[in-house]
DNA sequence: GAAATTTGACCACT
DNA sequence: AGTGGTCAAATTTC
């Protein structure tokens, strides 16, 4: 255990000198753009890079300090103590491959207590539109236990994917009804979806459709599928809000189901939020740059406030040298010169994120 | 009747 | 021993 804990610091502390060093390059480098004069662009988005550089680096930093948790952070840690995650909390696909192996090598031993999933992310959910519960996620869940536990007002409830059984999808979520605010709900999602929902949109099944049903005696929870049109609204109010970054707060301009935090793809497939099915271009920019399972490194930067960023100044985000071009290429009126030398020696980072899902007043 | 939920019990972890 | 995660039988819902 000690042994992990020092690897894990030391692990750490590499990434916060990569970030720094990464910083300092990126900063060098605008120091010689700005001796030119047509490099607009390609100054805009270093001083970008630059930025997030060291918001990682900060977030690092923060990360480490014992008293600055907040609820959220110190629970996700409590969940998940030696695992590395990518800045949103997931982890790498090594590490949900070896989760959903460990899943699928003891579940024949009835009851016996299942290795957690190392994989998790962890968002807070408002309902704030007179709904009993949180928002939906775009998958069917089926609920499997709850609990009363210690030191909090209600129960978690314990949710597993309809599919296990049928597709051995091992994803799981817990909802957990705020103690301070009954209007929220921290969710926290384990394992990855590797039924068909992790591709496609399921059609919602009617005996699914409860929003309207009584809720149980726990008011907690919710297994209607939405429509996908009724989704879609919800989503293009969506605002965002991340506890450790500033508090930054902005309107989400796409759609994406919660649990398209971290989720990484698989290896023959790749996964697209489901309501980002229907646009090409971000679905293409989600499977090539947010969710790219070849490269760790986009996996670590995939924290919810970077994919808000990268969707709204999709250059922002830093990877590798390919995706980088192909940003550009996406998106021409950016800058027209990929940066050379683009170089990270980044490893995952083990930062938990809340993100506050403020659901709209008018949303049916 | 099938599927989903509830709930007490079991078991791993700390 | 206490706590939390899961199982599975019983119950409810569709």
């Amino acid at each position: 255990m000690q042994y992990k804990m020092e690897n894990e610091c030391s692990w750490e502390y590499n990434t916060l000198i990569n970030e720094l060093i990464q910083g300092m390059d990126v900063a060098k480098r605008l120091k010689e753009e700005l001796r030119t004069p047509y490099s607009l662009n390609t100054r805009d988005s270093q001083v970008k890079i630059i930025l997030s550089s060291y918001e990682k680096a900060l977030q690092i930093l923060k990360c480490n300090e014992p008293t600055s948790k907040t609820q959220t952070m110190s629970r996700a840690k409590t969940l998940l103590p030696e695992s590395p995650v990518s800045a949103n909390g997931s982890l790498l696909s090594e590490d949900i491959d070896g989760a959903i192996q460990d899943h699928q090598e003891v579940k024949h031993n009835s009851k016996k207590r299942k290795v957690t999933p190392k994989w998790m992310d962890q968002i807070r959910v408002s309902c704030e539109s007179g709904l009993e519960g949180p928002h939906e996620d775009g998958y069917n869940w089926r609920k499997y236990g709850q609990k009363d536990i210690l030191g909090a007002k209600y129960p978690r409830s314990y949710y597993r994917c309809t599919f296990r059984n049928t597709q051995n999808c091992w994803a799981t979520k817990q909802v957990q009804r705020s103690d301070e605010d009954p209007n929220m709900f921290d969710i926290t999602y384990r394992g990855r979806h590797t039924c068909s929902q992790g591709n496609n949109v399921t059609e919602p099944r009617k005996s699914q459709d409860k929003q309207e049903k009584p809720q149980s005696q726990n008011n907690d929870i919710h297994h209607a599928q939405p429509s996908q049109e009724n989704f879609t609204k919800f989503s293009n109010t969506l605002t965002v809000k991340t506890d450790n970054l500033g508090n930054e707060e902005m309107t989400c301009p796409f759609t994406f189901p919660s649990t398209s935090f971290g989720y990484t793809t698989q290896e023959n497939h790749s996964w697209v939020p489901p309501a980002l099915e229907n646009d090409s271009f971000l679905s293409s920019l989600f499977q090539s740059h947010l969710l790219s399972p070849a490269t760790p490194e986009s996996n670590y930067f995939s924290s919810p406030t970077f994919h808000m960023n990268e969707f709204d100044r999709v250059y922002n985000k830093p990877c590798s040298e390919s995706d980088i071009t192909e940003i550009i290429s996406t998106n021409t009126s950016v800058t027209n010169s990929p940066i050379p030398d683009f170089h990270f020696s980044l490893d995952p980072v083990e930062i938990s994120l809340s993100i506050i899902l403020a659901f709209s007043p008018n949303r049916t």
